[in-house]
DNA sequence: GGCGGACCTAAGGGAACGCTGAGAGAACGT
DNA sequence: ACGTTCTCTCAGCGTTCCCTTAGGTCCGCC
């Protein structure tokens, strides 16, 4: 589960990522607007933490280009108290929540936890292929009514194809989607966990929905297998 | 911005209709599913709003045959709590999203906006010609019902003539599409491959959708053969 | 019919690609 | 502190793919 927090004073930044980890989320730090717009744009956050006063460009206008996108990652924003934006400019722009400073980091957690659990309103809560469930939420996966225990990374690669099921995801993409994104470039991790998933998710099963298309990446079966 | 409403329950129905129209939308309604995939067919809405459980045809069916006609209006399905059919089945034949009765006025609305603000999702882009179909996306191609299995090159090399079916594609460009664009001169790969893929797309179904134009170049049949 | 050029096909070497097992190191839980 | 689990790297292996070569075939034209 990967976040980005987007916030400029680098002590409540490093705090945040901290904490947040310690949580068991990857996290990305950016600090200031236009490097928080890049990453947004580049990488798959299951979560944006963004502040609304930031140098170069204001969380404002971050939340309002991405959501012209068509991005609808879940944003929490931060605010000064005294912010020349209030709460209402906030969710006007597309924002799914909202946190004036200062706040207690458990508020902070409760709210993005919430937010996760939600998650980003145009997808379903519980992701299906055929008779293969994924809950992010519940952090669980089923076949059929068999239940199947993954690792954190094997949890976000099936994820990730689950939320693209019946396309081919470049493995490129699940690099930067799974790992952080400033992944040093050659290796076979992927490979090697669509291996490790297959293993769970498929063979014990007879399936085959973790399709390998050469030379373009991976696609989940749009049925399961 | 006009919305249809298909909801057997006539009470229902005239509140959502009345509701609707108070914020400001133009409200159709139909009763059964066989006039509400008419309507659907007829009229250009922004949404549908769909039960589930109607009298001749269902929710369910009248969803699928939309998309199957390539319709991506966006759907809101309601279902009654313990219907037969599943959020994840809903969301599978191709809703976007999905209510379970009962539900609050005020959280449909909210769904609906959220749908409209959306928009209707990008159609997939896919290529056809006659019963040859090719979806860059999954990269997939099927003639018919029967998927063909593609090497990355036959795929590049049919994409690109797909997209201009009908049409002569002269070798070079071929080279230069599919190909590294500086590609030493003198060879025949093209003819190669397009040789391959008679043998996967046109032989196998005794079609010939692969033409050679002598001294021209390659042209897709308009009609797929 | 014969000719030349354009196209087609079969076959094979080499490279690219993806899969797997083993294992080192880090993270975690007890 | 210890064992367990997780994560990632590495090297080897088999498969598949890609392109080239070398002929054969088709077509239009004289």
């Amino acid at each position: 589960m990967k976040l980005l927090v987007v916030e400029d004073e680098v002590r409540l930044a490093q705090a945040l990522r901290r904490g947040l980890q310690a949580e068991g989320f990857t996290v990305d730090l950016a600090h200031d607007g236009e490097d928080g717009l890049h990453l947004a744009r580049e990488g798959e956050y299951a979560a944006i933490v963004l502040d609304v006063m930031l140098p170069h460009l204001s969380g404002y206008r971050v939340c309002q280009q991405l959501r012209k996108d068509g991005n609808w990652v879940p944003i929490l924003m931060l605010s000064a108290k005294d912010g020349e934006y209030d709460e209402a400019d906030g969710l006007d722009i597309g924002a799914d929540d909202y946190l004036t400073k200062p706040f207690s980091y458990v508020v902070l957690v409760a709210h993005l936890r919430a937010l996760l659990r939600r998650g980003a309103p145009d997808r379903p809560a519980v992701l299906t292929a055929g008779d293969l469930t994924l809950d992010p939420a519940s952090h669980t996966v089923q076949r059929g009514d068999q239940e199947i225990s993954l690792t954190r990374r094997e949890f976000a690669v099936l994820e990730l194809l689950m939320r693209h099921r019946g396309e081919v995801v470049p493995k490129s993409q699940l690099l930067t989607g799974v790992w952080d994104s400033n992944y040093s470039g050659a290796s076979n991790v992927v490979e090697v966990y669509v291996g490790y998933l297959r293993r769970k998710v498929d063979e014990p099963f007879g399936k085959n929905s973790l399709q390998t298309v050469r030379g373009a990446g991976y696609r989940m079966a749009a049925d399961g297998g």
